[in-house]
DNA sequence: CTATTTTGTGAATGATTCTTCAGTTTTGGA
DNA sequence: TCCAAAACTGAAGAATCATTCACAAAATAG
């Protein structure tokens, strides 16, 4: 019961036939309900492999133990949210400030509502799962691709961009977490959008450094 | 294991000899040391009783199961916030949107720097607990203080405050919640003071109705 | 100092849980 | 059709945990 190297916590065996394919995706899906219907400490072995409509042993040949269970959700979740939020900031590269936010915002809260369930189990796990190395992964990834975001930024330069990034980040994700965990019904999410471009476009603007500086280097693309 | 009615989340008894209040006292801090220390699921009874140096019996003289421990543990430092939160919001009634925003962040940042271990405690059980009763209750006093807050700033009016108060609040949480879930360093405090300062004022600049609105009126104090 | 009330003890109980493995069923190809 | 590999089963073992209760120790009142 006492994991963390992350060797052991990676999936057993990959699956090969369609079937076990299958099951192996409705064992990760069994997870998120789990979690959402019954709560964290509710999360079971044997309760998952019901809600899957398997049998526990086969739960256990796709993972080594309930931890790399726990993992794969939340690997897969955060994996996903990383490659669509560095896309958008790629995307917006070169832009002015309020495109990026724009840009930012839309990304960020496009990719949660398209999992909302999975948006909720995460936040449940999230905190009982050891997963420093994961957490930080993600966080660095975000960081650093708002990061070279801003630093393209057509119309404004910054200084501590990493604080400002970390800054940014951790507030949106505070105020999407406080939505979601509140149940997400439409009309707040708008609201949620509204606000949170208010919030960055705010920010940027009062953390702009003043035009005392040369004009505008041209945009180098990567 | 499965209560949810709030009157068997009491403690079972007051402690009326000097000895008893000292017990009930370690008890709570042992619970805050364990989840520290062994992370939310293994916040057992047998533990937190061994770290505050009782039996298990013990225990159960003070609160009727473990829901209730852990209750305790959230509702007491919940109150604190709210109220510490609440006076720094009726001290700084009727003055600027800048002076508010130093107020708030201030007071918001001193209550958990005070008590960093609870406050990294409280984001491990937090999801854990079935108190949405009592987390409820808390968002909304600190909503109803601030929104009372920035409606009688002296040099700015707003629109839809609660739905500002909100991202305000969330936000900040959000970003305190990364700098302690990380460690909370003295250096990233010092950080977090300054960007949240930047992050408020921001944003309630940018939210600001246009001055097209009559003069502002007389502050009313309560 | 004695009686009563408060406080503390910790082994025992029953329930829950994770994990294994010997055996069964299904699949895909020869 | 037949077989070996892949996938699946679920009862059983071992461990952990929440909660109780009959009793002991300490504090306070009389």
């Amino acid at each position: 019961m006492k994991i963390t190297h992350p060797e052991t916590l990676k999936p057993r065996k990959t699956p090969t036939q369609a079937r076990s394919a299958a099951t192996f995706k409705a064992i990760l899906e069994a997870t998120i309900q789990v979690l959402l219907a019954e709560g964290g400490h509710r999360l079971t072995t044997t309760r998952v492999a019901e809600r899957a409509g398997v049998s526990v042993g086969t739960m256990y040949q796709y993972f080594p133990h309930k931890q790399a269970l726990m993992y794969a959700v939340v690997h897969q979740h955060l994996t996903e949210f990383v490659d669509v939020f560095e896309a958008a900031c790629l995307k917006h590269r070169c832009e002015s400030v309020a495109a990026m936010t724009e840009g930012m915002v839309n990304a960020f809260l496009d990719i949660k509502i398209r999992h909302p369930d999975a948006t909720r189990a995460l936040y449940k796990i999230a905190g009982e799962l050891n997963t420093d190395e994961l957490k930080v992964g993600t966080a660095k990834g975000l960081q650093d691709a708002c990061v070279a975001l801003l630093a393209s930024a057509t119309d404004a330069k910054f200084d501590d961009l990493p604080d400002i990034a970390f800054t940014l980040l951790t507030a949106m994700n505070g105020t999407t977490r406080a939505v979601f965990e509140f149940g997400a019904q439409p009309r707040m999410i708008q609201v949620l959008r509204v606000q949170l471009m208010a919030l960055c476009r705010g920010y940027l603007q009062i953390s702009a450094r003043s035009h005392d500086s040369p004009p505008p280097a041209p945009c180098k693309n990567v």
